[in-house]
DNA sequence: GCCTCGCGTTGATCTAGATCAATGCGCTTG
DNA sequence: CAAGCGCATTGATCTAGATCAACGCGAGGC
């Protein structure tokens, strides 16, 4: 956070959290995994040029590819198949926040940690589980009772 | 809802309202007005091609201009500044879900309703106050109840 | 070995917001 | 005009989840 993002990261190996920080508390507002989302950055700061206001931090020891923006951006820029992949990328994150807008407006907390452990079957057990708390906005005392029932 | 969206829409007056229906309660999404957000779309439905689990309905009379998607897409394809006009546009949207992604992480309701009065200003003044709450996930009695504290 | 630290759990209490039910009030329609 | 409807408000009660505090427990570090 504070920094503009110049670059995209392909993620080989390991795991990412993306968090923001207001108030002196910490929000988790993602994951980025080696088993899927491999793509990783901090998109809003990347396409806008101005600083980021998410961390991301690695969870594990990871491995990634790191595409600068100044050889992105004239790929997307001058050439019609990047750009298109460019497109289906903003798609496809549009669509992921989405679904995330979807459950907050729809599910409870017990709904949304159900619907987080079948999008992300194995993050649970890679994480500390106050992160997945603060994923699903909740505190970790509370996700800890809601184990109980599921 | 059901249908596969096939058309972008732009808005010169009126105002419309995205809502999805789950276990019998309709819940807002979002709003689009003649004074921001211009574009309308149900975009997840019309870049996948799948039918749209969201409706769009008119809270007043509006009068758009209607793009179809047939016409779109060939030029998004085959035109390098249509190509960069639509990657932009899927950037906004998800600089906007993000926005309300970290509001329900971060925010309250009351502290919702304020942003709300900040984004929309006129929009509060049109459209029925219960939909206000259904965007904000809070029901009409906690609204009402809220705006006493500002 | 012991000590600490990070993390999860558990219990007791508190609170924001939900739920249910009643009231009021402007608009429309007969 | 009265009847009815959609919507906002208000009150009483309930509940999901927050907060605060205590405890446990395994992994390092000395």
């Amino acid at each position: 956070a504070g920094e503009v993002c110049e670059h995209l990261l392909f993620i080989h190996r390991g795991l990412l959290r993306y968090a923001f920080l207001a108030e002196g508390e910490e929000h988790t507002k993602d994951f980025a995994v080696d088993t899927s989302n491999r793509f990783c950055t901090a998109f809003t700061s990347l396409v806008t040029g101005r600083p980021s206001e998410i961390d991301i931090d690695a969870l594990e020891d990871t491995e990634v590819s790191c595409w600068p923006m100044s050889y992105l951006q004239p790929l997307w820029d001058g050439s019609l198949p990047w750009q298109t992949w460019a497109r289906r990328m903003a798609q496809g994150m549009y669509i992921r926040k989405e679904q995330r807008e979807i459950t907050f407006l729809r599910d409870s907390a017990l709904e949304r940690y159900r619907r987080f452990l079948r999008e992300f079957p194995e993050v649970v057990e890679r994480v500390p589980q106050h992160y997945v708390a603060s994923y699903l906005g909740i505190t970790p005392e509370a996700l800890s009772r809601l184990k109980r029932n599921l």
